[in-house]
RNA sequence: GGCCCGUUGGUCAAGUGGUUAAGACACCGCCCUUUCACGGCGGUAACAUGGGUUCGAGUCCCGUACGGGUCACCA
């Protein structure tokens, strides 16, 4: 076998170094699992952080599980987190392609290679021939290692009989293999415990753990960050690092994001992806924040940051070793407050197809209605049944009118509203102040508390027990026309 | 089953040999108040377990239990 070794030499000099060089490498599936956000980020901000290069790699070597337009989805979702990157399959870079089906021919060469350091052979060996078939009793025996152990005469023959093969890895049977992890600290395996995995399918195709030790090294990744399910194969990943003789990257392995204490989150149980949490009217800041703080956490008290707040406090040391259980009440928690803290008249963008969906009256004010809702929504989602009240008054039953600590009953509440009406008929001017002011000097003519007059005209103008926003601003975003008119049907009921 | 990893309140978590064991969410109570919410104040609630080491252990060591991962021509 002829290696051309002036042609790996040109591959080691397109290596960018001297800067720290991450990537995200998701397969494509078609969404965005919240664990695969989780470490996106990570993954971003240690880059970042460290005035680095953030790379996008596309893992698509399982040719099985290819779906349509599922690479689209992984550009939108960073897009709309802010993860931008600045090398990948859209955009270029210098050590492209990034897509692992358009690297296919490098793995075949680097393969080629191993063999030859001794690190890999080829293995001629069908599917079912190693042992370890449906049978029960060996389900956990591996592969023997019978064809590392063949003769140059016989791997010529059967070559030359055109038998297919893969490559594995050859894995020293003796003595252990210690790599270390920056979140775990180092982690000693005795390599009889790993087996010969298969580098190269016979389809041609490299596996995952070969692909991606091959990829990174060529990519110049100074950190590798993934789910901890690679930790049981990064002993073998550094046994590949070594028998080529390259410098081993900074592992960081993050436990998984749970749904409950046994379950990892999955779109299988119905757990949200990042896109559904979008779809159920959550903010992407808020859900990037909520992540960020999911098996990570900064050291502080504070809990509110930006994405390029993260980027200065991040830190690879604040990564915890357990896993953690995905908690919706407190992503409501940060929606709301990203909510709360938004300029009204973003609010008011982002919620206004939410309060169209529930008003159709093209009269009624969506900013004012949107301020309203500011201070009481934890996700978009919530804004069609809080105000609904608005387009119709709904059949509403007169013991709304009783409430004992506005010292409210229904013919109190009468008396109220017939004080309130020719009031707010009268108003010159129509807005909250005017409202406000009229009624609050009509309260203190009566001798009540501004509870008692508030209440029943509130009820009167929604019907609804629990309604955002007080009686002054219901009447002002309903108008004076309508406020009248429903003033009016309350005294009915109630006479 | 082998190997590897983990375990602080219901949840997220701080903590790196000496603390009354932070903080946040949720929950409960009170205050504010024009309902609800916001805001303010307060409360309930935790170091899986047994042995060591040490003057002293949530922090270090060993065992046990429980949980997770992995052992694919998936990633």
């Amino acid at each position: 076998m002829a290696i051309d070794l002036k042609w790996f030499e040109q591959m080691e000099t397109k290596i960018p170094t001297g800067e720290v060089r991450t990537r995200f490498a998701p397969s494509p599936t078609g969404y965005m699992h919240v664990g695969n956000l989780r470490t996106a980020l990570y993954t971003y901000l240690i880059a970042r952080s460290h005035s680095g290069k953030f790379i996008l790699r596309i893992e698509d070597t399982d040719q099985n599980r290819l779906v349509e337009g599922a690479v689209q989805v992984i550009y939108d979702t960073m897009k709309k987190c802010g993860l931008t990157h600045d090398e990948g399959p859209d955009i270029g870079g210098p050590v492209g392609p990034y897509v692992q089906t358009e690297r296919r021919s490098l793995y075949g060469k680097y393969a080629e290679l191993l063999i030859e350091k001794g690190g890999a052979y080829r293995c001629f060996c069908g599917k079912d021939d190693d042992g370890d078939g449906e049978d029960g009793g060996k389900a956990f025996s591996k592969y023997d290692g019978r064809c590392s152990r063949l003769t140059e005469e016989e791997i010529q023959a059967k070559l030359d009989a055109g038998i297919p093969y893969v490559i594995r890895q050859k894995i020293p049977r003796e003595g252990e293999t210690t790599f270390h992890d920056a979140v775990f600290g180092n982690i000693t395996t005795p390599n009889d415990s790993l087996d010969d995995q298969i580098l190269i399918k016979s389809d041609g195709l490299p596996t995952y753990n070969f692909a991606n030790v091959i990829d990174d090294h060529l990519m110049g990744i100074t950190h590798v960050v993934r789910g901890s399910e690679y930790l049981s194969s990064a002993p073998k990943y550094n046994l590949l690092y070594e028998s080529f003789g390259w410098d081993v990257p900074v592992y960081i392995h993050c436990p998984p994001v749970m749904r409950d204490a046994h379950n990892k989150m999955s779109k299988r149980h119905g757990d949200p992806s990042y896109e559904d949490l979008i779809a159920q009217g959550y903010i992407s800041e808020a859900v990037v924040n909520y992540v960020a703080l999911l098996g990570w956490s900064p050291g502080g008290e504070r809990e509110i940051f930006t994405l390029d707040e993260l980027v200065d406090v991040f830190d690879i040391g604040g990564i915890s070793k357990s896993p953690s259980i995905f908690d919706i009440e407190k992503l409501n928690y940060f929606n709301s407050a990203y909510i709360r803290a938004m300029p009204l008249e973003k609010f008011a963008d982002a919620a206004r197809p939410f309060i169209r969906q529930a008003i159709k009256n093209p009269d009624i004010n969506t900013v004012d209605v949107a301020a309203i809702l500011q201070q009481r929504c934890e996700k978009l989602t919530d804004i069609p049944e809080k105000i609904d009240f608005f387009d119709e008054l709904p059949e509403y039953d007169n013991s709304l009118f009783v409430h004992k600590k506005s010292k409210s009953d229904e013919s109190s509440s009468l008396e109220m509203l017939n004080a309130v009406l020719p009031v707010l008929e009268s108003l010159d001017t129509w807005t909250e102040e005017s409202i406000h002011g009229a009624l609050v000097a009509l309260a203190e003519k009566l001798e009540v508390k501004n509870a008692k007059l508030m209440w029943p005209l509130r009820i009167a103008v929604a019907g609804k027990a629990v309604t955002p926003g007080g009686a002054v601003e219901i009447c002002h975003i309903l108008g004076r026309g309508e406020t009248v008119r429903r003033i009016n049907l309350g005294i009915q009921k109630l006479s």
